[in-house]
DNA sequence: AACGATTACAACCGCTCACTT
DNA sequence: CAAGTGAGCGGTTGTAATCGT
């Protein structure tokens, strides 16, 4: 017994047409978004719904840049590529107007390649999975085995280390009803480069009076002041991803960096 | 000009997750 | 709690456009 098919054979596939386009696009103004089974069906189109679905989000819907990415934009991508991973819709979120098809796409025919010339001749065995950027910054390569669509983690665990007394903590004294996803973080931050990860060598320094390492500041709490403990310590916060993948790695890493045990 | 190779990108496909029943 | 369904996501493919010979 074998998947059921999400469409009918009765489809078109291929390019969209100009008809097409119109049709999908004054449908969906007049119903709105959702319901693409019912889109395809009541709007007369011979697609299916997933087809309508990404032929709007990606080239109708209001509001979509089409090429001509520039340069800060470019940038921004390896940044939260190094960051993220394929994750091409969390990626598409931090850059307006860019979906996450374009996004993708672009990495795989301009991107990947250029960075791949770049990172020529390959960094030293010892160097393990990080290397140099042209910016200097340490890239932190991201793990294939990260999950496409990592389970929502409601209580958002809370990792510190904090140097000072060498407690290699995993709890934070912050509020539990402060919702904040890494995604979310990016996303409501300004840009700025020590929130990903770029860095983490430049910042951590040996400087002794404050020896810790600052990946990035959480958005201030208006209630809780426990939060402020948090603050001039490593911290991350994480709804999304589970310990296990992006966080959990990057945290041994930032560990096996620090001499810390895991 | 013709043709093959390469590139760019739109679209398809299958998987996974969240929500509903 | 399990099954069904809708939607989101990322990998892959198909093909038009461009380039090189």
């Amino acid at each position: 017994m074998g998947r059921r098919p999400c469409c009918s054979k009765e489809i078109n596939k291929g390019a969209w047409s100009r008809e097409e386009d119109e049709t999908l696009s004054k449908y969906v103004a007049i119903h709105g978004e959702g319901k693409w089974q019912k889109v395809a069906q009541n709007a007369g189109l011979k697609r299916c719904g997933k087809s309508c679905r990404q032929r709007w989000l990606n080239y109708l819907k209001p509001g979509i840049k089409r090429g001509d990415i520039s340069e800060d934009e470019e940038d921004m991508i390896i940044r939260l590529h190094r960051l993220l991973g394929n994750r091409w819709a969390l990626i598409a979120k931090r850059l307006p107007g860019r979906t996450d098809n374009e996004i993708k796409n672009y990495w795989n025919t301009n991107l990947s390649k250029k960075l791949q010339n770049q990172q020529q001749p390959p960094p030293p065995p010892s160097s393990s999975s990080s290397h140099k950027h042209k910016h200097n910054h340490v890239i932190v390569t991201p793990q294939a085995t990260m999950p496409r669509r990592p389970k929502a983690v409601h209580h958002h665990n809370k990792i510190i280390f904090d140097d000072n007394n060498n407690n290699n903590s995993i709890n934070c004294p912050c509020s539990d009803n402060e919702e904040a996803s890494l995604a979310d973080f990016l996303i409501d931050i300004d840009d700025d480069d020590q929130m990903l990860l770029a860095n983490p060598i430049e910042e951590h320094s040996n400087d002794d009076n404050n020896n810790k390492v600052l990946l990035g500041l959480r958005k201030s709490s208006p209630s809780s002041s426990s939060s402020d403990q948090c603050n001039n310590k490593l911290l991350l916060s994480e709804k999304f991803d589970p310990l296990e993948t992006l966080l959990d790695v990057e945290l041994k890493r930032m560990a096996s960096f620090l001499g810390l045990k895991n």
